[in-house]
DNA sequence: GATGCGAATTGTCCAGGACAAATACGATGA
DNA sequence: TCATCGTATTTGTCCTGGACAATTCGCATC
């Protein structure tokens, strides 16, 4: 009573929704509109996707992430693909220069996990954690999340570098001594937001300026960061978004927890996905940056002072 | 064009689904067959699961995964689930009475962040890594997950569990010095697994052993695992998977796995999915426990002496 | 440039039928 | 009593084709 992997060279649409990441009605409605896919069948009518289809699959998944529309990719050849992915490169590389990126590159690769950890030890080293993760991780980011949108690291090579990263970050945070004092800070996600680096980074910069903060992890329903908020005696909540969320639900999402707090609560909000949003969200800190996480820290302590 | 979350009270099958696992299509034919779920609909005639019956699925998905037959459990009333439920934990309560939990489940309920750290260090310190992760870990992440699913702490108290455990763990792996040797163990999930606790627990039992562990975090596509595999001379592939995870999925994808991968690199699997399944994959090392962890590694290393 | 509004696009849901894989059950033989 | 085998039931997943609301586009207006 289980499909997924048929042959090896054809897929059942159950695999295929877990290899792209695309639902299986969506499948079947691009089948019945644009005619791709167009998978054979089988002896009971079931539809097997050929790999190469599969593939174009991924491809058009990556275009979909960068805003481009249905209409105009999922009718288009592969090589019209891989030329829309080569041109999206040429945008962002030129945007982030990067030093610590083109030693990083390589090693991401070859997936020599040993000498990432010991490059990204000596950075942190030399830079101190705040500066590390503003100027170093921050672009890295960028920098690696490019890399695998052009193809020229794979899953396994990203996965390896966010999990550097964590551990480092986590280490670096938690060899901190000291008492941790004021204000208290919680840090979570919305729910359908899985990206965690985020609340570590944000905790990197605060943690030694003496905060205390608190990370809940990601998605947490609104319902409970209000809850576990006043309940902690928390100053200040602190939201991350990745680029993948979409923008219209974090302002909604984030007026109505405004809403929903008592005033003397702050609300704060960063990531890529609040780049332009500060109009719509007038009584939420938006963090345009790193630094402007400490600078928002200073501020708070200057008005309760 | 998104969906999910319609009232606080109420949800769409989508958010049904990835919150219980249960694909949509078996929602739909449960209550044509059984009656039960029975959603209201909104304004559209779509389905609005009430919060209640969304717990009673969660119960039913528990008791399924046990082996409970549908017909059995889906018409049941909650109080039988949960009676059901509990025949099956004093199996497990008993076989771990656990100490710490008791300290530990109202400082949860109390979101008491800095005494749950301290409470877990000091575990930790008087236990060493090892003992600390198969006899206190491993039952309170039953305990825990018990205790959220019978509504006793809720998601920021589960949360702060899991943040915890996971600061603690990469603080006290980061912290081992020494060379790292042999074998090289490549650690990871299949895509819709998201819980990166066990690959950690796996992590901080193997490492002390001078095994040279590299995590590639959670989701990692069968491909891409067979790829880093055989480019980064690894010995051993090991898997992780949640109670949550379908195991009838899992058994197939490690099959596969198995199949593509060269004989001389083993495939380890483990966590509660795999219950029962030794049966199933024949060439695959299942884990049944955290200790049998460092027993595999034992007989790896009298294997190639 | 910003804002507003109709038109086109696009993802997700619905119903109800079908069927094969998994499982239970009963009969047979050691 | 226990193992094996064939039949009946259960159960998850897939199918078609229709529908519709949310999003985005294109264009006109301020």
């Amino acid at each position: 009573m289980n499909k997924t992997e048929t042959l090896d060279t054809h897929l059942g649409i159950a695999a295929v929704e877990r290899d792209t990441g695309l639902p299986k009605d969506t499948l079947r409605v691009w089948e019945r509109r644009y005619g791709f896919p167009q998978p054979s069948r089988d002896a009971h009518g079931e539809r097997l996707y050929p790999r190469e289809q599969v593939d174009k699959l991924r491809l058009i998944r990556r275009l979909l992430d960068q805003g481009k529309r249905p209409s105009k990719i999922v009718t288009a050849s592969t090589d019209e693909l891989t030329r829309m992915l080569g041109e999206e490169r040429n945008d962002i590389t030129n945007a982030a220069p990067g030093a610590a990126q083109e030693a990083l590159l390589p090693l991401l690769r070859g997936h020599n996990s040993p000498e990432v950890r010991a490059v990204l030890q000596q950075i942190l080293l030399k830079q101190g954690l705040q500066r590390f993760v503003a100027d170093t991780v921050a672009p890295l980011n960028v920098a690696v999340g490019d890399a695998w949108l052009r193809g020229e690291i794979d899953v396994p090579g990203e996965h390896l570098y966010t999990e550097q990263i964590h551990n480092l970050l986590r280490s670096a945070i938690g060899a901190r001594t000291g008492p941790l004092g004021h204000p208290r800070i919680l840090l979570t996600t919305f729910p359908n937001e899985q990206h965690s680096l985020g609340l570590l980074m944000v905790e990197a910069m605060l943690t030694p300026e003496g905060a205390h903060c608190v990370s809940l992890g990601t998605q947490t329903p609104l319902a409970d960061i209000c809850n576990t908020a006043a309940a902690g005696s928390f100053d200040i909540v602190a939201l991350s978004f990745s680029a993948a969320f979409p923008a219209r639900q974090a302002v909604d999402s984030l007026n109505e927890l405004r809403r929903l707090l008592p005033p003397r609560i702050a609300v704060w909000a960063g990531g890529a996905a609040m780049r332009g949003q500060e109009r719509k969200l007038p009584d939420v800190r938006v963090l345009a940056s790193l630094d402007q996480t400490v600078e928002a820290l200073a501020e708070w302590r200057r008005a309760h002072a």
